[in-house]
RNA sequence: GCGGGUGUGGCGGAAUCGGUAGACGCGCCGGACUCAAAAUCCGGUUCUGGUGACAGAGUGUCGGUUCGAGUCCGACCACCCGCACCA
């Protein structure tokens, strides 16, 4: 007999359709259920859909689907991050509008994710640049600065002195702006911030409270912000050697106990010392402008050559008016960190040691490891950071370094230095506030106006939204906002004078940070509806890359914090449950110094040895890496190649399949087609059983039939088994699962016909219901296929999911390993309910176990039920 | 540089709580069907030695704990992600 074989290209759009107009995934909040929110993170409109969309899409459409199926009220929608630097190079390059381009771009993405067959509301569809979503941005906006949440102040920036304008970290290219070349400058800015810092200790503290995140991204997090206790501690200068109108410098220290191995300070560039101590220094000014030219990354800070300059000051140590202490300017002190002071300790610090091996500064150690002589040791090139018993240090000596600690922090808190405590304690972070603005045209305009006579005023609520004017040319480099001829211009709400519009737009990062809110009334006139939103959030899975485990996660989490506190929701958390998956990753290619995309590339097998050979020029080429896909190595896989020659089905699956979700998975063509294979069984096993069963019994409980209750078994094991690795987002478990079951029905299904036992054809025709609604998350339109081909009312999709019969799950015996010396040397078959003696008695009778021992006794014997035994000899 | 992660056959991976290492898939090899091919079906496939039963080795490297380690501990190596203006 031969069957058809499965056809995507006309079954996809077909159970699409029929999904829209049933308006199956649209979803309202009253609706009977629990509420389930799952949520993938939104792509940015770059025009084409990638293979990491794919695979992060498919993911959350298999949540989405089995929770549906399990009777959750699920929320699964999906938008557009559609702000941002790459719309304005387009037009640039171009001559498009930003505008333009994106929209074009979001129509061509919703036509490609809509051909995946994802079971999404389309309905609450937006993107960040509508009028209609920047606009609630712009009353958040507002509604934080009311409540002290955004502010002002300076901040530096790269500036290509060259293209005279604002550069972004990645258009830094070993310090030189990427299109003009030109030596990259720091330059301060009056910026906006959001005070993040304010939720500094919640941010920490709660992370405690997120179970389902994975732990590196709470670890990371934690780090990120970075809390420490230390110690506000103040140095008098020395006179003599202070420039004028300087008599103190504070550093922060977390490391006080090490106080007495102080060998030098050192400030940052920017701190007020070392710009004072330049005035009359022209070296130290050309230290300090070589420290600017770094750029602003703290990678790039980081990785730089450790330099200092010595300025001459000296610094009165704490505890000896005698012992004076030079002080650095040393590019390796961040003026955004603590106090932009830092003493050194170099027999305890590692980045201390090599400075002071450097510029020939001392190294005292002055915490000595256990178990060392105090005379005898001494600190090479490796500086010892561990816990030991402080020396060398007058009234610390004997102490651990946690009470020295204390005993520094009580002796100079009670000190007077210039008609103040000497120190004082500190809870500091790492977190800096938000830097939220942006001198570029393709963002949230920040609603703020500049009067003469006001100063600062927040623009009218009823004057918003503040639009972008669609009238901009991107001829000259800059901020198209700033030299428009018109927009600026506006009129003070307070005073109604003139004013000014504020020209910087905001962080995209600000628009991905509330967007999950937005999804649960899109079309609310203010930017939430608190009632949905404390209806449907958090979110119960998060699903995305692990690229966002720090920023936009931490913002979204300081944004749920400020929204909360504006009255907009009620809410601690936004994301209960958060996946990261892993990237797409493809070989690369290449012909001398250029990259070949993967469709002009085929194979040869010689001599073992895999070829490639470039399709358009018929010569060897050169097999690269295995990297992540990107334009620039144009190792990219077009989904919608793939979805036009195998369908969708095929593609979904085989993401899923090939490696855990949070693991790179490697694009094969091979893999592809493996994938394919499997659809096309799966197909061939349905139309070839079904028309076996027409006449089969609708109820299987049949258990005289062995073969009946093998397959019984099979189908409910199976089931169960999807059901839980769902529930963990074990994918590739789940369909390991699925391809077992399809081996075992095919082998009892090929034996079948229309005289086989009743109960026989029940079983068959169960499992394959159930096989059909365990596949019909992840192939949902050859799920529809079979569901019609097997004669099933309905769309699968609406279907519930298999109730499995737990009494078909346990077995009678169990097989254990017997191990000989942790070598396993046989199997032992017990009855499942056998205890330990049992078992004990049963091993030693076994023949190698006899033949082992030799006739001594055994040394131990370990019988762990259900699991393993062990006999030692 | 700092923070985080990953490493298992020819390849992707499985092993859920310290208990049979290699499920499942890809590839490869052999067979069936066919005039032939494709498709499909069946069988084999960690490595080494052996015709074979079998024996030994084996989870990035080195060491440790344990009756038993892919899993726990310590040191190291390689690769990947993030580092605040890419999104």
């Amino acid at each position: 007999m031969t069957t058809e074989r499965y056809n995507p290209r006309t079954a996809e759009p077909k159970w699409q359709k029929a999904w829209a107009e049933a308006k199956l995934f649209e979803t309202q909040t009253d609706a009977a259920g629990e509420k389930y929110y799952v949520l993938e993170m939104f792509p940015y409109p770059s025009g084409r859909i990638h293979m990491g969309h794919v695979r992060n899409y498919a993911l959350g459409d298999v949540v989405a689907r089995y929770k549906r199926a399990k009777g959750f009220n699920v929320l699964h929608p999906m938008g557009w991050d559609a702000f941002g630097m790459p719309a304005e190079n387009a037009a640039m390059q171009n001559k498009v509008h930003p505008a333009k381009w994106t929209y074009e771009n979001i129509d061509a993405m919703r036509t490609q994710l809509k051909s995946m067959g994802l079971s999404l509301d389309w309905s609450r569809e937006f993107a960040t640049c509508d009028v209609d979503y920047y606009h609630r941005q712009q009353m958040l906006f507002l509604d934080m600065l009311d409540k002290g949440l955004a502010y002002r102040k300076k901040s530096k920036v790269n500036w290509d002195p060259v293209d005279m304008t604002v550069l972004a970290n990645e258009q830094v290219i070993d310090g030189k702006g990427w299109r003009s070349g030109a030596d990259v400058e720091q330059r301060e800015l009056v910026q906006w911030f959001f005070k993040i810092t304010d939720f500094a200790d919640d941010l920490a503290a709660a992370l405690d409270a997120l179970p389902n995140w994975p732990e590196k991204v709470r670890l990371m997090q934690r780090n990120w912000i970075g809390k420490s206790e230390g110690l506000m501690l103040r140095w008098a200068l020395e006179t003599a050697t202070a420039p004028e109108g300087q008599r103190e410098v504070t550093v922060f220290t977390t490391r006080p106990d090490t106080l007495f191995g102080a060998s030098f300070i050192a400030v940052a560039a920017d701190h007020p010392l070392a710009q004072k101590a330049a005035e009359n220094n022209p070296d130290l000014q050309a230290f300090i402008a070589e420290c600017r030219r770094t750029g602003t990354s703290a990678e790039a800070l980081e990785k730089a050559e450790k330099k200092g300059f010595a300025t001459g000051i000296e610094a009165v140590h704490p505890f000896d008016p005698e012992w004076r202490v030079p002080v650095y300017v040393a590019n390796f002190v961040l003026m955004e960190y603590g106090t932009g002071a830092v003493f050194g300790c170099p027999a305890h610090d590692q980045r201390d040691l090599d400075f002071a091996r450097k510029y020939g500064l001392p190294v005292k150690p002055v915490v000595l490891p256990p178990h060392e002589d105090p005379v005898a040791f001494s600190v090479g090139n490796e500086a010892f950071t561990d816990d030991g018993t402080i020396y060398n240090s007058g009234f610390l000596d004997g102490k651990t370094p946690d009470e020295a600690f204390e005993a520094v922090a009580e002796r100079l808190e009670a000190t007077d230095l210039f008609g103040a405590p000497q120190a004082e304690r500190r809870v500091n972070y790492r977190l800096r506030d938000w830097g939220i603005s942006r001198q570029r045209y393709w963002g949230c305009p920040i609603p703020v106006l500049h009067c003469e006579s006001c100063g600062v005023v927040p623009e009218a609520r009823e004057n918003l939204p503040v639009k972008l004017p669609d009238d901009i040319d991107f001829e000259k480099p800059g901020n198209p906002l700033d030299r428009h001829a018109t927009w600026r211009k506006a009129i003070c709400p307070r005073c109604g004078g003139d004013a000014s519009r504020e020209t910087d737009t905001m962080d995209t990062f600000v628009d991905s940070s509330w967007y999950f809110a937005r999804f649960t009334a899109p079309r609310a006139d203010e930017p939430t509806d608190p009632q949905a939103a404390n209806a449907w959030l958090p979110v119960d899975q998060y699903i995305g890359g692990i690229e966002h485990a720090i920023l936009h996660l931490l913002y979204s989490r300081f944004f749920v914090r400020a929204m909360r506190k504006c009255g907009h929701l009620d809410l601690d958390e936004p994301f209960k449950g958060l996946f990261t998956q892993g990237m797409v990753v493809h070989e690369t290619y290449r012909d001398g110094r250029e990259w070949v995309p993967p469709v002009d590339v085929r194979f040869e097998e010689a001599e073992g040895a895999r070829r490639a050979i470039r399709i358009s020029s018929g010569q060897p080429i050169e097999i690269g890496g295995i990297e992540k896909m990107s334009k620039s190595k144009k190792n990219v896989v077009d989904p919608d190649d793939i979805i036009g020659s195998y369908g969708a089905d095929t593609a979904r699956w085989f993401v899923l399949s090939d490696s855990p979700p949070d693991r790179d998975v490697i694009w094969t063509e091979a893999g592809v087609e493996g994938a394919h294979r499997f659809v096309q069984r799966l197909w061939r096993l349905v139309t070839e059983t079904a028309p076996k069963l027409r006449d089969a019994p609708s109820s299987a409980s049949g258990g005289e039939d062995d073969e009946a209750l093998t397959i019984r078994k099979a189908a409910h094991r199976t089931v169960a088994g999807v059901g839980e690795d769902i529930e963990r987002l074990g994918f590739n478990k789940a369909i390991a699962r699925v391809h077992e079951l399809v081996n075992q029905l095919a082998a009892a299904f090929a034996k079948l016909d229309a005289g086989s036992p009743p109960a026989r054809l029940a079983a068959a025709r169960e499992a394959l219901s159930m096989l059909v609604r365990a596949i019909a998350p992840m192939m949902p339109h050859l799920a529809e296929s079979a569901w019609e081909a097997i004669g099933e009312d309905g769309l699968v999709a609406a279907a519930p999911w298999p109730t499995v019969d737990d009494t078909l799950l346990s077995d009678d015996t169990v097989t254990l390993p017997v191990q000989i010396n942790g070598k396993k040397r046989g199997d032992l078959t017990v009855p499942a309910e056998a205890g330990k003696a049992d078992i004990e008695q049963a091993t030693l009778a076994l023949d190698f176990v006899v033949a082992a021992l030799d006739g001594k006794t055994p040394k131990r014997l370990v019988v762990v039920p259900g699991r393993i035994v062990n006999v030692v000899v």
